[in-house]
DNA sequence: GTTTCGTTATAAAACGGTTTATATGAAAAG
DNA sequence: CTTTTCATATAAACCGTTTTATAACGAAAC
């Protein structure tokens, strides 16, 4: 293969000089119209394409955005969060929308932060993605904040740190689901999933939960409350540890679906029956929720709409424009796991 | 925020020329160990990341990868394919793992080709992610060969091209899943899936089928064939068709998990038991597949092996040497639904 | 017939590294 | 003591653009 056609190739095929062609080929209004269309077909025969690494250098900025996957530790080797993959693909799309390409990035470990993908000019922003905690990454967040990184973060809003997040309503959705349940003649209820302030999201969660069944004059057994992060493991081992507390309990609220998949696993194999002896609803809606048995009642997370969001807060950013927090609408899909 | 150092700025500092610093912070053996490690402290001191603009334009290599996702244009804005979201998460793995960097792309419609990422130097090289039907993007590949891009394609060998594909054993997982439902005792098999060259894979499968109704002297019943693309409410549809015409079977190979799965939607709408009165098995193993009721027994692709050989074959190309086409096996998972 | 202005093009200077060709000084060889 | 050799460092060229500072020219203004 000949040598890849450069700028002066085409500047000295078309009598010119090379920064006319550089500017034709922006449509810039410095060239004249003739010119412009001469230079054009001439880039066109020659199958021409600007050297990206040399215009990105040159012009400082590289229409690029790094997306950065946090996924759990726990979570070595296996499959990838669904509702986060579900998100890549809304971010992927929004992007090559506005024009932008995108790098997808695993943050494996929180030991390796080493994708700088802004400081070395491969990104002009960074996409945070993960479920909550970000508070182990608390300082890491402060150093990108010192660097004037620009970034967004998906999940609750971070306290203290002038962060633009986006997320979802996580406190209407807990709060919207759970009346549902409660509507449907529930009273007992048990809450599967960390609510701590290691996970916001979760804990936003729960504390909607909490609200509607103030809002019912129904109790908050603390009992009935076990700890599980967001896989389906986790929710299989929680739902195994509240049985065994012999408690009575006649709906579930967890998390995530992850979890809710997981604990009626748990159910299933003890032979309680769904949505019967025991309701339960989830968080996310993840496409595994419409096929399991029951099919799960869940809230659903808009990920297209966040995606976009995503996007635009962080373009806009760039620009040099101060974007606040935004939290994204949460709603319910009702199936049968919930007894309606 | 101070001006981005440079490495100038650590020369200066250190008392050396711009190329040694340079040399150090690569690891030379150019430079002496003791004028290395001065460097590399002032580096660190200084924040100094390099400049990937300039390096890359410089050695002309960008230790970056795209991954081109092609969607059928009839999945217009829903939610992607999951095998292919599991593919996307391998692959990113992979990548990492051999300190690259990937681009993800989608490719949304086929008038879009200008992800011209290895011609503008932002990726050394190309993985294209799609579900068979290549035949319609054969102009393309030819030009993306003519221009000595280098890439790796997922899917069948595409005939008469020196393309590096690396696919799924396609072919013996049809028939290692087809004989394992004869075992059950089913004799009368309906095909849903579109078996001609549009879809190799698809055909691949559906011949693996054939050969193992031949093995065991079972009749193939062209009536029982119906055309269908890979998604969910293809098999729906597929299957109401089936039923339709009216002729009797007691299984059903479905050429992909989703065809399955909407096909088990017909079915149950009608009332019709699985696995009781027909067995049904799909081929992809996505995550869904184990939620389903009852849980599909399907053909699982190891992608986690698919991602890496993908990327390993990839970097091989682009070090010039030359590497085949490569089948990954292809076993069958046994779940509820074929009877077992 | 100068002067002024607007349009269009050019030459040259960045951008921040990598790499080639060349220099320097000390140790080894003659 | 001179010549080679080796290890280390440097200066300068280069990668292919974008952008800034200038120039050239014809038309309009004076």
């Amino acid at each position: 293969m000949k040598a890849k056609a450069t700028s002066f190739d085409i500047a000295y095929q078309a009598g010119v000089s090379q920064s006319t062609v550089s500017r034709a080929l922006r449509n810039s209004p410095l060239v004249n119209e003739e010119t412009r269309i001469k230079i054009q077909n001439i880039a066109k025969e020659l199958n021409y394409k600007v050297d990206k690494n040399a215009s990105n250098l040159r012009s400082q900025q590289s229409d690029t955005i790094a997306l950065l996957l946090f996924e759990d530790p726990s979570n070595d080797d296996s499959s990838i969060n669904p509702f986060f993959l579900s998100m890549l693909g809304s971010i992927t799309r929004a992007c090559s929308n506005k024009g932008y390409d995108l790098l997808v990035s695993f943050q494996q470990s929180s030991n390796d932060w080493h994708a700088d993908f802004e400081d070395t000019n491969k990104a002009d922003g960074l996409i945070l993605l993960g479920y909550g905690d970000y508070e182990d990454y608390q300082e890491k967040l402060i150093k990108l904040i010192e660097q004037d990184t620009h970034f967004v973060l998906w999940g609750a809003e971070v306290k203290d740190l002038p962060i633009t997040s986006i997320g979802c309503d996580n406190y209407q959705g807990g709060m919207k689901v759970t009346e549902h349940v409660i509507k449907q003649g529930r009273k007992n209820f048990a809450f599967l999933g960390d609510a701590s302030s290691h996970s916001p999201e979760f804990l936003a969660r729960y504390q909607g939960h909490c609200q509607a069944l103030k809002n019912n004059n129904l109790e908050i057994n603390e009992h009935l409350k076990v700890d599980a992060i967001f896989t389906e493991e986790a929710g299989y081992q929680a739902a195994c540890e509240l049985l065994e507390r012999g408690e009575a309990f006649d709906a579930i609220f967890a998390a995530s679906d992850l979890i809710a998949v997981g604990a009626m696993r748990a159910l299933q194999e003890k032979s309680i029956t769904i949505p019967e002896q025991v309701a339960i609803v989830g968080f996310d809606d993840i496409a595994v929720a419409s096929f399991t048995f029951p099919p799960l009642t869940t809230v659903k997370q808009d990920t297209q709409l966040a995606g976009d969001i995503l996007v635009t807060k962080l373009l806009q950013l760039i620009d040099g424009e101060k974007v606040g927090a935004s939290l994204i609408p949460a709603d319910v899909v009702v199936r049968k796991s919930c007894g309606a």
